[in-house]
DNA sequence: ATGCCTCAACCGATCGATCGATCGAGAGAT
DNA sequence: ATCTCTCGATCGATCGATCGGTTGAGGCAT
């Protein structure tokens, strides 16, 4: 299929790999074609076969980012009913993908400045659609009297902004477990909604199981057997 | 003091500003020298008998927007003696600035990887003795029963960084009032803490007037009159 | 099997533009 | 006379991007 060398596949998440580490530590404009280029094994020329642009790549990664998230929440929502049960699923999966997936998180966050305003546009539209499941999910939860805020507006950007910021924190070699972290974010999400303790203690967090299912179908990744998933 | 122009101390503000403004909306890379000279009204010569090298301004930008949060944390932990007296002024000032310079923290936030090694460990000292604050009074809550969370790291980066991303939001032509917005993200930060909603509603919360002066001294601004500072 | 064709994969060389930074010189105030 | 401030001109390096051209595997007719 090819001449010399690896299959084009490989070399496209060979691209993908070094462009997403690259841009998260040095940002984009701080990242060389030349070191690139380098970073994939691969001459800066071919490396334009295969990114188009570099502004090009820079949207790919920030489109498929986003619509993993977006096609996570659909699922989401469409399984739990409970404003809670969404709201600690919505968490659970948030954090546990901007934990494991760091750099992309950081040239996602960082990065949006540096599209035109054509894709730029799209991206926020993106996002934008992933929003609104947190914020169905919240005003759901006010409606029923599941959850107390002054703002629900102030409410959702809070949750939303604490679960991002796990990933610029986080760090594989330290002793937290994932899910436990995971777990942890949802308690104190639903205890910035208002949820008081007694209900919150009530409420059936989601199997992590489950969670781990979905993220390792639509992230097309292994997630490793992590601790105590069934205590003994 | 100059030869034809203005004074040393307007042309210094002016690269601040143009600085500020430029690398907030483009990055630290994606701003050139000449565009930063043209917005201060400099040619690129003289630009550097102001600002050293581009790094330089970068680094003085840092701390300086650093050392006053420091400056306003030791100011509010110092009156307040109540663990929700002090989270809630923390986070009142935190957001009236942030909101205030959204740019300045998109900077700081953004671009610590571009300096290097050793002076972005200067810079990440000056933010752990900030956190510092934030770590003490969370822990002072917990020991004292106060706030009730599953992990007092986790609480302290959520509410850290929940009253951050206010500044990626805001918008000074919104509706939404600095003051009310400052004081829903306490309540918020209170509730993630575990406060109760009996005993928050006790709480006395910072008075607004109090925290503006802090902020005017340390930031050296006017805060325009806010709406029902007193209200009738 | 053999020869031929096509096309994705690949690269050395190089384009014009811009990068960050510096120099020496001049202008004006003290 | 000295010092601060100013700038046009220009340094070498690097930028993102493109060029023409080579390679070799897979398909196809013989």
């Amino acid at each position: 299929m090819s001449a010399r060398g690896r299959s084009g596949d490989d070399t496209q998440q060979q691209v993908w790999e070094a462009a997403v580490r690259l841009f998260a530590a040095q940002g984009f404009h701080g990242t060389g074609i030349r070191e690139l280029a380098d970073a994939a094994q691969l001459s800066p020329a071919t490396l334009y076969h295969y990114m188009g642009t570099k502004q090009d790549l820079l949207f790919s990664i920030m489109r498929t980012c986003l619509d993993r998230l977006v096609l996570a929440a659909e699922r989401v929502a469409a399984d739990a009913a409970q404003p809670q049960a969404v709201i600690a699923s919505l968490v659970h999966v948030h954090v546990l993908t901007h934990a494991l997936h760091r750099d992309e998180t950081t040239v996602v966050d960082n990065e949006l400045g540096v599209l035109d305003a054509e894709r730029r546009a799209t991206v926020v539209q993106i996002r934008d659609r992933y929003e609104e499941f947190w914020r169905r999910a919240v005003a759901d939860g006010c409606e029923r009297g599941a959850f107390a805020v002054p703002d629900q507006r102030f409410a959702r950007m809070a949750v939303l902004e604490m679960c991002s910021g796990v990933a610029k924190w986080y760090s594989p070699e330290g002793e937290e477990d994932l899910d436990a972290i995971a777990t942890a974010h949802a308690q104190l999400a639903l205890q910035l909604l208002g949820v008081p303790a007694p209900r919150l203690a009530a409420t059936a967090l989601p199997e992590a199981a489950d969670v781990h299912g979905l993220v390792e179908e639509i992230w097309h990744i292994q997630l490793p057997s992590m601790r105590a998933r069934t205590p003994r």
